[in-house]
DNA sequence: GGACAGGGTACAT
DNA sequence: ATGTACCCTGTC
């Protein structure tokens, strides 16, 4: 991915967005939800629904700027309509909680587009964020349509699901899905015959909309909360991973509970919006471990492989 | 350079 | 309800 001279000035192309309370950019779009924005000069660069966008914040709570012909598909992408307080406000009163909140004070949960959010979450399976990205990449470069530029990085739209499913499970294997390529086959096919209609998702009720994403190969319990919560906007939906189970272990239960009973004590104890406060204990427990490992060394460069 | 774990799921007991 | 194989890569 080349970069650098190239960059149009986009100041006066773009828009200013007003969020609902604090927001924080960079932090929302590299939590773990989503997996296909790109650092470039000032910003981020990305592609929503096949739009490609450009958006800048300075600082964390400062404006938030966007491409100004998609300021409305930016508006709802990012979710700037959340009341972040009142949210908040619904979050148990716990030292782990408020630590990792005041860690995560502008982190939103985004509105995805469906498809690729059940895609990168089928990808995701006993994988580091860093790889999911990778793959993603890869989906997009080889599989989409170029949708713009920024910064001299081209952007792809992320393919559909015809394109997948028109592909096989080599091509697959080949963007480093592993096993996962033959699930990911599967649903594609699945979902581009008809045998099930995404779009049919958004109005039905969670249980039944979860069991529809679980009847797919490749979606268990875990992916289909994340769809739900990242995509469908269910934000009281509790994905359990590894990490979520670790926490909920160490500062929550001492009580020795299998994944579903977690799921369940977590939907109840973490309230109504089980699914943000989740994200927030995420992101906080992910950053500060990364901290603990690369702390001792500060900035200083990398080993090179270079002499082995 | 080898071991280890990573935003789990499917399948067999 | 529990145990295990699964493909592959970043990281130490």
């Amino acid at each position: 991915m080349s970069r650098g001279a190239g960059l149009p000035d986009p100041s006066e192309t773009l828009e200013a967005l007003a969020p609902e309370g604090a927001f924080d950019l960079a932090m929302t779009l590299h939590s773990g939800q989503a997996f296909g924005w790109h650092p470039v000069a000032g910003g981020h660069a990305g592609v929503v629904s096949g739009t490609a966008l450009f958006l800048r914040q300075e600082k964390p709570g400062g404006p938030v700027l966007a491409t100004k012909t998609a300021a409305a598909l930016a508006r709802h992408y990012l979710a700037l309509d959340h009341d972040l307080a009142a949210i908040h406000a619904t979050f148990p009163d716990t030292p782990r909680m408020r630590e990792a909140l005041s860690f995560c004070r502008g982190l939103r949960i985004l509105r995805q587009p469906l498809w690729e959010c059940l895609v990168s979450f089928i990808a995701s399976s006993q994988k580091q964020v860093a790889h999911i990205r990778q793959i993603h990449r890869h989906l997009c470069e080889r599989f989409g349509r170029p949708a713009g530029c920024c910064g001299g990085v081209v952007l792809y739209e992320f393919p559909g699901p015809e394109r997948i499913a028109a592909l096989d499970e080599p091509a697959l294997r080949g963007c480093g899905l592993g096993y996962r390529a033959k699930h990911l086959l599967e649903t594609a096919r699945r979902v581009a015959g008809g045998a099930l209609d995404l779009s049919a998702l958004e109005s039905l009720p969670t249980p039944e909309a979860r069991d529809a994403l679980m009847s797919l190969p490749g979606v268990g319990r875990k992916i289909a909360n994340c769809v739900l919560c990242f995509a469908l906007g269910r934000l009281g939906e509790v994905p359990v991973d590894v990490w979520v189970a670790r926490i909920l272990r160490e500062s929550f239960t001492r009580r020795k509970m299998s994944l579903p009973q977690l799921e369940r004590y977590a939907s109840k104890r973490l309230g109504p919006f089980a699914g943000y406060a989740q994200q927030v204990l995420f992101h906080h427990a992910r950053i500060t471990a990364r901290l603990a490992r690369g702390g001792q060394r500060g900035r200083e460069p990398r080993k090179t492989l270079a002499q082995s």
